[in-house]
Formats: C-alpha cells, sequence, structure tokens
RNA sequence: GGGCCCAUAGCUCAGCUGGAUAGAGCAGCCGACUUCUAAUCGGCAGGUCGAGGGUUCGAAUCCUUCUGGGCCCGCCA
C-alpha cells in the first residue's frame, strides 16, 4: 500500500467530480498534481498543490478551485479534515483508522512492506565495481561496490529484474604489466635476486601469486624469453586477481550475478559487429582531430584516426574508436560490451563509474544512444572520491609504492555494516569523508548504531514482552486493537511509516540509494522520541499492565523495527536485536 | 582553453526534481537515568542557501553570467 498514491487518487477523482459539475473544464492536465507530506506537521499530514496547478488553465482563483474540492475530499471516511491555506495549498488531515490501518498493514507484508511494482516489466543492467583485475580492491572501490549493490537491490525492491554486472577488463596492456609483475615474484619463489623497476606492480600480494605459479609449472618459464610465458601468466594472474577480488567483494556481502569478460569480445567478431551497427547509421569515418585547447601534450602531433561521431548524441568531439596503428581504442570494445548487454536484453542500463571516468560519460551514452536509437536509456553513476582519515589525518595511498589502504583493512578495521551504512549516507555525487577512528569509536556521530539501537530496543521490548508472558508474535499484533494507537504521538510516527512505500518510489526512480540511509536515521529518531516520552508519560509507553493494551503499543514498535530491518536490508545491513 | 560535478548553520551534511516560517547531527548552553538498556530524549542559540541577473502565483531547487574547489581532456583501461 502506498497511502499517498492512494489520496492522490482520490483528489485526481475528486477534480473529476468538480468537472461534472462544471466547476473546472474538461482535459486539464493533472501530471503535476502531488499529495506530499507537509514541510510543517503543522499543516496535516499531507498536502496537495491541486488548487495552485490548476488555477491557470482552468481560469480561475486557487481558491475557488481548492474549497469545492476540499468538500468533496471531507466526504471521504478516510480523510478527517481538509483546509484550504496559504496560497491554495488543501492541507489534509487522516481519520486516526487510517494510521492504524498502516501498522496492521506492515506487520501482514512484513519486511516486503513497501516492495512496489513500479518496475514490473523491466529488466534493468548494473554495472559497478569494475576494477582492473590488478590487485586487491581499496578503498575508492568500496564506495562504488557499496553504491551499486545498494541501487541494484532497491531496484529489486520496486520490481525491478535486476541483473549484477561486473566487467572484467582483463584484454589491455595493464594486464601485461601485471602478468611481469608475477613472472617477478616467480623468479623470487625460485630463489632468484630481482628488482621491481618503474612499472611494474610492486605490492606483496603478488608474492603467494610468484609462488602458486611456481607451484604449478614449477621451473618451466625460468630464462625463458617473454614470448614463451606472458600468454599463460596473463590468465594464470587474472584468475588469481579475480579471486583476490571475488573475496574481497564477499566480505563486502556483494555478490555479482554476471562477470563479463572483455577479452571474450576480441577475436570473435563482436567488436567489428558493433562498429559495423554504427557504421550502418553513418557514425563512422576516417578523420583527423582537433588538438585539444590548452596545454598541449609534448608529442602531440595530428593523425587521422577511425572516429565515432559521438556529437551527434550530444557529446563534445568525435571519439576514436581505433589507434593509429589500427588496434582498437579501449572505446571500441566498450562499446561492443554495451551493445552486447542491449542484445541481452535490457530495457535499462546503469553504470556506477568513479569520478575518474567523469570524461568517459557523454561517449558511453552517445554510443548507447546510437545503437538503440534512443531506445535504452542508460544512466552514469559517478562516486566521488573517498577521503580516509584517521583522526583527521588523510591516509595517503600510492599505487606504485603498494602503500593503499585496502578495501579488506577497512572491513578489518571497522566491519562491513559500517562501511556500508556510512558510505551510503552521503549522496553519490558529493565527495565523502570516512574517519576510521570516529566510526570505531561506535559513538553516537554514527548513524549505524543510532539505527540498530532503535531496532534493537524494540527487540527487547518484545523479550520483555514474552517474559511477562504476553504473546507477541506477528500474528497476534496484527489482530491487537490497534483502535487504542489514538495518541498524536503513536499517529504522528505511524504516519512516518506510511512514507516507507514512497520513499522507495522516490529512491529507485532516481537511483539514489542515500535516501534509503535518512529516511531509517528519521525513523529511529521517530522511535526513540515516542521512547523517552514514555518516561514521564506512562501511557505512552509499549509494554503495559493490560495485554491488549500492550499488544496495540507494541505493534506499532515492531511496525517500525519491520521497516528498519527492511530498508537496511536494500542497504546490506544487519539489523541489530540487542547492542552490547 | 574546454567538459562534468560540487558550493546550504562554526563543522559534517539532508532538503522528497518548483511549494508554505530552509531541516538534522556534531560542537556550545540548559535540562531528563528508581525507566520498556541514557549508544537515548527535550529545550535554547546558530542562515544574505557562494555572488549577480532571469523565468512565475511561488526558486536552495529551473535558465544564464561570474567566483571558488574537485575530477577529466587523441594512440591508459
Amino acid at each position: 500500500m502506498n497511502l499517498f498514491a492512494d489520496i492522490r487518487a482520490l483528489t485526481l477523482d475528486a477534480i473529476d467530480g468538480l468537472v461534472r459539475d462544471g466547476v473546472l473544464p474538461a482535459g486539464l492536465d493533472t501530471a503535476n498534481v502531488t499529495v506530499e507530506p507537509p514541510r510543517d506537521a503543522a499543516h496535516g499530514d499531507m498536502a496537495t498543490n491541486a488548487a495552485m496547478v490548476l488555477a491557470k488553465p482552468a481560469g480561475k482563483k486557487p481558491r475557488d478551485i481548492a474549497e469545492p474540492l476540499a468538500a468533496r475530499l471531507a466526504a471521504d471516511p478516510r480523510i478527517a479534515t481538509a483546509e484550504v491555506a496559504g496560497p491554495g495549498f488543501l492541507n489534509i488531515r487522516l481519520a486516526p483508522a487510517v494510521w492504524q490501518e498502516v501498522v496492521a498493514a506492515v506487520l501482514v507484508a512484513g519486511t516486503g512492506f513497501g516492495r512496489s511494482e513500479m518496475g514490473a516489466g523491466s529488466r534493468v543492467n548494473v554495472e559497478y565495481v569494475s576494477a582492473n583485475p590488478t590487485g586487491p580492491l581499496h578503498v575508492g572501490h568500496t564506495r562504488g561496490a557499496v553504491f551499486g549493490d545498494a541501487l541494484a537491490a532497491l531496484l529489486e525492491f520496486s520490481g525491478h529484474d535486476v541483473t549484477r554486472e561486473y566487467v572484467i577488463n582483463d584484454g589491455g596492456s595493464q594486464i601485461d604489466t601485471l602478468a611481469r609483475s608475477v613472472y617477478l615474484r616467480y623468479l623470487e619463489a625460485h630463489g632468484r635476486e630481482v628488482a621491481f623497476p618503474d612499472g611494474v606492480y610492486p605490492g606483496d600480494y603478488l608474492v603467494p601469486v610468484g609462488a602458486a605459479l611456481k607451484e604449478e609449472v614449477g621451473a618451466d618459464y625460468v630464462d625463458q624469453p617473454e614470448d614463451v610465458w606472458l600468454a599463460p601468466i596473463r590468465d594464470f594472474a587474472t584468475d588469481a586477481m579475480m579471486a583476490l577480488i571475488r573475496a574481497d567483494l564477499l566480505r563486502l556481502g556483494v555478490e555479482m550475478d554476471v562477470f563479463f569478460s572483455e577479452k571474450s569480445l576480441y577475436g570473435t567478431g563482436r567488436i567489428e559487429a558493433a562498429i559495423e551497427a554504427l557504421r550502418a547509421k553513418g557514425l563512422i569515418y576516417r578523420g583527423t582531430l582537433e588538438p585539444p585547447k590548452g596545454k598541449l601534450p609534448e608529442d602531440w602531433e595530428a593523425r587521422e584516426q577511425t572516429l565515432f561521431k559521438s556529437t551527434e548524441y550530444g557529446d563534445d568531439v568525435d571519439r576514436p574508436i581505433q589507434k593509429s596503428d589500427g588496434s582498437w581504442t579501449y572505446f571500441a570494445p566498450d562499446i561492443a560490451y554495451h551493445y552486447d548487454k542491449v542484445e541481452r536484453g535490457f530495457d535499462q542500463l546503469i553504470n556506477v563509474f568513479g569520478a575518474d571516468h567523469g570524461g568517459y560519460v557523454k561517449r558511453m551514452k552517445a554510443a548507447v544512444a546510437a545503437l538503440t536509437d534512443g531506445r535504452v536509456p542508460l544512466d552514469i553513476k559517478l562516486t566521488q572520491l573517498v577521503r580516509l582519515t584517521r583522526d583527521g589525518a588523510e591516509l595517503k595511498m600510492s599505487k606504485r609504492a603498494g602503500t593503499f589502504v585496502t578495501l579488506a583493512d577497512v572491513i578489518e578495521m571497522v566491519g562491513a555494516d559500517v562501511t556500508r551504512f556510512v558510505m551510503l549516507t552521503r549522496k553519490n555525487d558529493a565527495p565523502l569523508d570516512f574517519d576510521v577512528s570516529k566510526v570505531l569509536e561506535q559513538s553516537k556521530d554514527n548513524p549505524v548504531y543510532y539505527v540498530q539501537y532503535a531496532h534493537a530496543r524494540v527487540m527487547s521490548v518484545l523479550r520483555k514482552a514474552a517474559e511477562a508472558g504476553t504473546d507477541v508474535a506477528d500474528a497476534r499484533l496484527r489482530e491487537a486493537d490497534l483502535g487504542q494507537l489514538d495518541h498524536p504521538a503513536e499517529q504522528a510516527l505511524a504516519a512516518k511509516l506510511a512514507e516507507w512505500p514512497r520513499l522507495v518510489e522516490i529512491a529507485a526512480r532516481t537511483h539514489e540509494p542515500h535516501r534509503i540511509a535518512f529516511y531509517l536515521y528519521d525513523l529511529a529518531s521517530g522511535l526513540h522520541a515516542l521512547w523517552n516520552r514514555g518516561h514521564d508519560e506512562p501511557n505512552l509507553r509499549f509494554l503495559q499492565d493490560d495485554p491488549d493494551t500492550s499488544r496495540a503499543k507494541i505493534a506499532l514498535a515492531r511496525a517500525v523495527s519491520i521497516v528498519i530491518a527492511g530498508g537496511l536490508g536494500i542497504l546490506g545491513v544487519e539489523p541489530a536485536n540487542e547492542m552490547r
């Protein structure tokens, strides 16, 4: 159930009624009519802008529409009062029974409360992480992993058919570098003294890979030229790195549906096919690009290349798909990769990239738009940098020196739940400060514990009630006399619950999982507030002497815990049953 | 030189895609543990929403110019 959608439908019905009465002309556009929670609770439970939106096209004053609209709405049993206010808002106050029904609905639906069918029939591909398989994941990847995973879960919760995908960039020259680095470790494993020149990966995470290679091939590659060992070690090293990365992702609780190998596109004609599809639309040509403005690279010279006319689809310049020696640029297999996704039948593509790939967005969108004639939307979410600090001092990272903070380090220090929640309490396009020591304190600074504590408090109430001999199973709570939840403070909390389905839809539509985290914090705050009011007003406590009254009060608390558990589930965080 | 993103309380950030008197946490001040666990709550104080212009019933939100910060800019992926 989505109460806001219900009341909006009711409002639209009332507008139709006004049309029949001749108050409003027929054929008005009601798309902009909204029913929302008002910012100020004093304005009631919901507010609609209908009269203001319709005033101009109807050629009437807002109040002349609002008054009869209010009368019609007030006739519905769900509406307690409907009042005209301000410039023409209609403030709606709902009957207490409506809030009680929300609590009952949560208890019936369980953690599935808030699921919607808005994405029914839509297949979405969410591509995220996709780190180069040259080493373990670091903090930067962590944010993309958490964001992509929560977004995927959110879309699933709102009815989409979601595929979580990781593209392995195993076709480029950085894999040669990886292979050479592993080769050095392999020689080391054979007792050789080796130097690590610039341009190889010095990290000691490759030591066991070198040892494993020795285990597998013995001395076969020792003192052999590169063309003997490079190709097999590429495969061996890539497999080893992907095993490492999968293990890292698992620490975070991230599991992909598809690992797509970029290399698998080469030598199969699939890149050529994708390019041909563009050529058929007249979007591929030979040409020379203008030199970039401003600072010019030392060795810049004009060269003719094969170009994709991405400017036709909103890019700033056309983009090369072949290097001057005829080999593909990275863009070409990437076009083929997205072509492949489209051919797999996805209706919507989402890519989660790091901010350093910002320059890539326009050309990728252009390519997908060109390949599908604009049929399949591609949304690209950029996650900004994570500034990792400890006691306010930045933890510097240098991949060359091999001194980077890995995802595994972060999980080791603060745990997966904290990492996930903290990284989701920020919009993806805002930079994120992640202070390890602060998050470690488990202080009230930390929103994770705040939300988990609210859940734990409810669990504690359930335990206490059971000890007192009151049956508080969900099935029993469902039948409680919820009419006893008649205090405004209780109804305010129920109203917060009623917002959940609407919030899920907004978050899913905008691809912004951080909204879930903020909502949960808000909901937890509502529970803590009601809890503390029980200090002075015993009738607001969840545990009451009379079992029936107790069950009604506990039903509300339980409903809050269910929504918290469901919301944390989307974020991939465990609810806590006790805080010890 | 160009493109993308960002700018909201002293600090860290929300702000439901244009709604009413712009919100929360931290820091500061005052108050609440004989309780359903105080990892909590109530209150006070704190703002030219970076600056200017525009669009309209109405702008933190949309358009535009500028300022400041981050990321990126043909043969790395």
